[in-house]
DNA sequence: ACCATTCTAGAGCGATCGTTCAAGAAGGTG
DNA sequence: CACCTTCTTGAACGATCGCTCTAGAATGGT
């Protein structure tokens, strides 16, 4: 089932070059981001960048979705589907927020959640796009909340939603704290103290 | 001693352009907002702004300053100095936070956490200077922790700069959910949860 | 009255933005 | 071989960026 594509093949590694533009949209944001920028980090000019990727906007969703497959966009997600416990799921998901956010590397933080927080009006769009997604994540976690209040694993007075606004907010307080220079060490000892906050 | 100006007098009122600015840097960030944008919402010309203010920077510093003279930006200092607890202050901190950052009568979240997270290469110092701040407020909130430990207010077990780092984180984590919308009552019950933390 | 000073209005500066285009090169297909 | 398709190159598009300039208007000082 092998199409033979026609046409003169593709002189850059796509992946590569997604891989490099993820390095700069993570770094300094879309918006920092120019063309130029992206050209020059994936040593390709405009011309094949529009050809293989259609415009800024759609190679900044290839990113963004090849990020969250990635094991730094992909690690909480992995947590809560294999941890038995919510609790020891949340756990997971911030000591490695810990060591995945002060990683060096690569860029600092989580780009899902610092890559569009400064966006001119005409790129709205953008910024709706990675809210999507962290509302997504709030939402797995409040949903994994509620089910383990509905097992007995939190008490009936716990608060699903609360709980899960609250680790949402340690996890992007902590990719904020990472950014400014934030070592695994502090971001560690934040996670422990967070967990404290666990209904007991 | 007052020195009476020479020359045409200035035809808008300064504070309320400065407001005007505030208002479009906190709402897009620094170098989403354009001179343009500025002008716009001010009611000048660009020769007027420049006159008035020097560069583009220059405001941003000069809508900085007004705004952590304004409540919105002042609470957290001022928590810090009249509680007698450092515990009282904390718990201040982040109830006044939660009021302060989802209030529908100005942009979402803090300005100092917020207006400069994607910046492109030339404009880095614009970077640091928030960092700057936010660095100075991590390290208020370490120093009057470690006051606590020494007043017999904390354990000798807790850890200061910890303790500090992770209120820090909890308060970014809460700017940035109120920018995606969180509102006061969720802010409020994220605020009750992250003093749990609080060593006994 | 006259000058020095400071402001406003509006045009426009060079640079950069995201994007496109024309020409040619490199492959498969007949 | 010619031909179609796709990619690469380099120039260049119009729009917008931060910022400046010129001309004139409005004030105080002398």
């Amino acid at each position: 089932m092998s199409e033979a594509r026609r046409g003169r093949p593709r002189e850059f590694d796509r992946d590569a070059a997604v891989a490099a533009a993820t390095a700069l949209f993570w770094e300094r944001g879309y918006q920092a981001t120019s063309i130029g920028d992206l050209t020059a980090a994936m040593g390709i000019r405009p011309g094949s960048l529009y050809a293989a990727f259609g415009d800024k906007m759609s190679l900044f969703h290839e990113v963004v979705e090849a990020y969250q497959r990635s094991p730094a966009g992909a690690f909480a997600g992995i947590a809560l589907a294999e941890e038995p416990t919510a609790r020891g799921a949340i756990a997971r998901i911030l000591r490695e927020a810990a060591a995945v956010y002060a990683d060096p590397g690569h860029p600092a933080g989580c780009l899902v959640i610092s890559a569009a927080t400064n966006i001119a009006a005409q790129d709205v769009e953008i910024e709706k796009f990675l809210r999507e997604r962290r509302d997504q994540n709030l939402r797995a976690l409040a949903d994994r909340l509620g089910e383990a209040r509905r097992a007995g694993e939190l008490p009936s007075t716990a608060d699903p939603r609360a709980l899960a606004a609250y680790f949402a907010a340690v996890i992007q307080g902590m990719s904020q704290r990472a950014r400014d220079g934030a070592t695994t060490a502090e971001l560690a000892g934040t996670a422990e103290l967070a967990l404290a906050a666990w209904p007991s």
